[in-house]
DNA sequence: TTTTTATGTGAAATCGTTTTCATATGTTGA
DNA sequence: TCAACATATGAAAACGATTTCACATAAAAA
């Protein structure tokens, strides 16, 4: 079935069944005639000699670190709901963090394989910036800042300075901080930051050696708990960059008869499913992913529209949530 | 920059310039010449001519209820995993719970849009045989068994009877049901099946009075499972049908007091990651997700190479994870 | 009445590839 | 020597749409 059959049947030419589909100048009889033959026979333009003709995919191409992360498929969530009405789809892309792979993505999708990227990021190097410099179609940058470009992110720093704030509630002795590398500005450096400003303003301090690193996983949490503890056994306060983080360090803290928040108070960061089931529950930060999603989704149709003339960085609130692992 | 230009800057054909990329025939001179334009041009071939041209898309439609869910974020992680080595792409359409446009994107996958489809299916009505059976491209059903149809399931049945003998291992006296509706075969009708054929194994009974309808969520759990304790409060022993919902039951049996395993026994089922951090522990079994999707995506693979004569149906196993919620 | 404007139409060019076809040449096997 | 075959090449057709162009016609404006 293609466009010449379906105009022979109707009698009518190719550029009459095209127009019937664009919306062009078309006299009533001949739509009706047109309309009549693509019932009958279902047909639907080929996509392939669209995208070639308009040079439009209709495609939004969404690189990202990781599918299976609760925050990250609440932001695909997010953009699937924002573009399927203006009749945009997600090829996706996932790096399984593989900084390479994002780089090889981004050079593919420039290709005209999409019209325009969301790029979920991590850590930025040399080599990305350089990519996305050279990139010709539009990208929006989800989860970080990056001056220059479309983004749409979190406010991490304020989050974690006000979570501190429960944390500290109760004049800790010596607090303790679980991060991820400062690689990842956003959950690293970021949340460290307002950490630090919050215990600056109560006149509270965390140095270097009260500071541990670990990956985002719960055991890493875990392990590095036993790291922190081992070396400083009367910390009585640990922020979390993350919940999933914090959930490991709520299982060692367990393990070794600490309780929580009586002996140590516990924040943590992403308002994980988990953090509202264990005991104790976990007070943390909600960011709404699926709304930035949803955002970074709404910027790229924008560009797309021709809309949208500067660059804009859109930084999303957050919302305290304050449950059993401090007061 | 097209393959014109790449054709004459090297000073061969265009056909030429096609055979370099496509290993056809080409004398050693030709290809070093083409080599060198097509570095110094990072010229890449357009991926929608090719299409157009070759009706390949080297994209695999992937259908899902929702792709913010455990399960099925993990699946997609296996189904991109494997397909990406093969040189495809996963094409993304989240439903969100609507089964009309599960039908939708069938029609539109249907035509030539991608190579295959992998559906993640809950509930098949006859619309969705009619769609599946004109359906003119490969597809693969994921998470439920069709038959007729190649699909990767996992043995319900099997895990649901397997995880009821921890539920019964203190021989209850009275055995609740929290399940959800069976349209949806596998996670509704299979479970029960099992979940029956364990307690009748051992003399035991679950009557429908008994038993309750949930939804997917959490709070549902919650809901049915006071809807249930309130109508027979003597209950002991409670499965339910997924882990989502077995959270639920938990957070209400703490409410009223109730004290699991001694008083009350749980067991959910898909091992999800809440199930680890709860007080007490989950009861559970875990299915492999992201291997399931990894076999789906074998399996479009082998049928659109042509191998895969046969329908093939996949069964997957399962792991039964004893935790603190039974015994 | 004449000019402008809006509406309607189909032929043909175009998008950027792959593939068929016709045609070579050089090598091998009989 | 001749047939058979593998290797090599470019011209041109094909994939299936959209869009430009030239040309109508009818209605509105001057």
């Amino acid at each position: 079935m293609n466009i010449s059959e379906i105009a022979e049947m109707a009698g009518v030419s190719r550029a009459a069944v095209s127009r019937y589909f664009n919306n062009g100048y078309i006299s009533e009889e001949k739509r009706e005639q047109i309309r009549r033959v693509v019932e009958e026979t279902g047909y639907i333009p080929s996509a392939q000699a669209q995208m070639l003709r308009t040079k439009k995919t209709k495609l939004i191409g969404v690189i990202l670190p990781k599918i299976d992360s609760e925050s990250v498929s609440q932001m695909v969530a997010g953009i699937g709901g924002a573009i399927r009405n203006a009749g945009y789809q997600i090829l996706l892309a996932d790096t399984e963090n593989d900084a390479k792979k994002e780089i090889e993505y981004l050079n593919i999708f420039d290709n005209d394989r999409v019209d325009g990227v969301i790029l979920v990021g991590t850590v930025f190097t040399k080599a990305h910036k350089k990519a996305l410099k050279e990139l010709k179609i539009p990208v929006v940058i989800l989860g970080q800042r990056l001056g220059g470009y479309n983004c749409v992110f979190h406010d991490d720093s304020m989050a974690a300075a006000e979570v501190t704030e429960l944390l500290v509630h109760e004049r800790p002795n010596c607090v303790g901080y679980v991060g991820v590398t400062s690689q990842d500005e956003a959950a690293g450096k970021h949340r460290l930051e307002g950490f630090l400003q919050t215990l600056e303003k109560h006149g509270l301090d965390c140095g270097p050696q009260q500071r541990v690193e670990a990956d985002f996983t719960l055991m890493s949490g875990y392990e590095k708990a036993k790291e922190l503890l081992t070396k400083s056994p009367d910390t009585d306060a640990i922020f979390c960059s993350t919940d999933t983080i914090a959930i490991g360090v709520l299982k060692y803290l367990r393990e070794i008869g600490k309780r929580v928040p009586q002996d140590v108070a516990v924040t943590g960061i992403g308002a994980n499913k988990m953090g509202d089931v264990t005991t104790p529950t976990l007070s943390t930060v909600k960011f709404f992913y699926q709304e930035s999603g949803a955002e970074a989704a709404q910027m790229i149709l924008d560009a797309l529209d021709g809309r949208q003339a500067a660059v804009k960085e859109l930084k999303m609130g957050y919302t305290v949530i304050e449950r059993e692992s401090t007061r």
